[in-house]
DNA sequence: ACATCGCTGTCAACGCTGTTGACTTCGGCG
DNA sequence: CGCCGAAGTCAACAGCGTTGACAGCGATGT
């Protein structure tokens, strides 16, 4: 009797006890409202109304939430339609990828220097060596087109990431950057000043020439065994 | 009581007046030896043999000293050949920015979201749009491979850093790596399990080979005017 | 030459962080 | 009912970046 635990709501001052779900609940609306930036221990306890150190009882420490609150957030996959072609699909689980790592670069680079491979990146890397095999790569191929993906993923995630969550609002103003590198001393940085206008170009038409130039690659191994270089070299050309 | 200057150091005896060039000194000291996770103010100040506040003296917060460091570390480039192709020089100036992300990733991620840009960025931008152009680019194809050639840096500099200071030594070790990939369940992860011994290259060997697809697009570019896609119509040079 | 004034370095302290140990309370089980 | 481990609370520690008040050095103006 006394308290009952049934009746707990937000705002009530009664609250269920607490377990790891609930924990990573609060974790990731604090994310979602106010940014990784704010998310401490303090602030999960405040949002829970519990004190900060009942967290600990359910999480070694904040890291391993951190992981948990990653994984879950990277579980989510794309629904795609089985009529798109490879390519097209291997394209759409590569935006997928992009906007996963855009969204929450931090826990991204906390998933990937994590040597306990998660069953969601796992997955990922299933769905997408999958779609390279379909393609017509071997397994050997597969995995290393597989490394490219990954590599340009997490450059182009991250730097969207930086401009968007920076807290320096010049950072979305292309036009203010492009007009930087245009008024530099054209003496000294010709070539800046000359391709000025065209710097800082949408970042989304960015990653997806990118993914052509991949998937050019890809279906180029597919078709010939080699890469192809558009030399018309009589030999070698790869060191 | 006052504490003579000239006579109260450790090691070096007598510590000349703080300046900017002389923290910078002890700030880079303090990163070779202990990382960047160890440079806090306080650790400056003992380097130096000063109060940690002396250096709020000379740049406004941490914030200004490590953008200041990163210009720093950032500034030098590499030593070329000038009788090395121009894709060669590109090839080098590629390996060159992603050794320098590669080291101190989270100087260059500081780096990376100043609105204003530093002299060390401008000057290896001009340098690559500069060989863009020679390879035939027009200034807007230079800027957009430009943009290609950032992310693949930052991606596989980001990834490679990762490994390298992240705590956990269980990442250096591929073979172990593979070997989690390889022992799952092969009903539920079949591409995953067929890729495994192939994942996980040599970060240098799959850095170089997404440096030739962006290089082979860029001749592309520079050939026919379009990245090229591998169509029947693509007179494979390499069968 | 003396007084002045600003720059530099020192010290103590504030608010924040993750985390720990001791204490209390709750809930299920014999 | 009584027990006992799990769960929650409280105070505290060490570390961080940063600030404001104070003290000495050095150059400067008269």
């Amino acid at each position: 009797m006394g308290v009952d635990p049934t009746a707990a709501a937000p705002g009530d001052g009664a609250r269920p006890r607490l377990d790891r779900e609930l924990i990573l609940d609060a974790a990731q609306a604090i994310v979602a409202k106010e940014g990784i930036g704010k998310l401490t221990m303090r602030r999960i306890g405040a949002e829970l109304g519990a004190d900060p150190t009942a967290v600990y009882r359910h999480f070694r420490n904040k890291h391993e939430l951190l992981i948990e609150l990653a994984d879950r957030l990277f579980g989510i996959g794309p629904d795609l339609d089985p009529g798109l072609s490879r390519r097209d699909m291997l394209r759409a689980e590569l935006r997928y990828a992009m906007y996963r790592y855009r969204a929450h670069p931090d826990l991204a680079m906390l998933l990937a220097v994590q040597p306990d491979d998660t069953p969601s990146l796992q997955r990922i890397a299933d769905r997408m060596l999958g779609l390279l095999a379909e393609m017509g790569l071997s397994p050997r191929d597969a995995a290393q087109m597989f490394q490219l993906i990954e590599n340009h993923i997490v450059g182009v995630g991250l730097y969207y990431a930086l401009i968007e969550h920076g807290d320096d609002p010049r950072l979305l103003d292309a036009e203010a950057m492009r007009r930087v590198y245009a008024l530099l001393p054209a003496d000294e940085y010709p070539h800046a000043v000359a391709a000025a206008p065209h710097l800082f170009p949408d970042l989304d038409a960015a990653f997806d020439l990118g993914t052509d130039v991949i998937l050019d690659a890809v279906e180029r191994l597919a078709l010939t065994g080699d890469p192809g270089h558009p030399t018309h070299d009589d030999g070698a050309s790869t060191p």
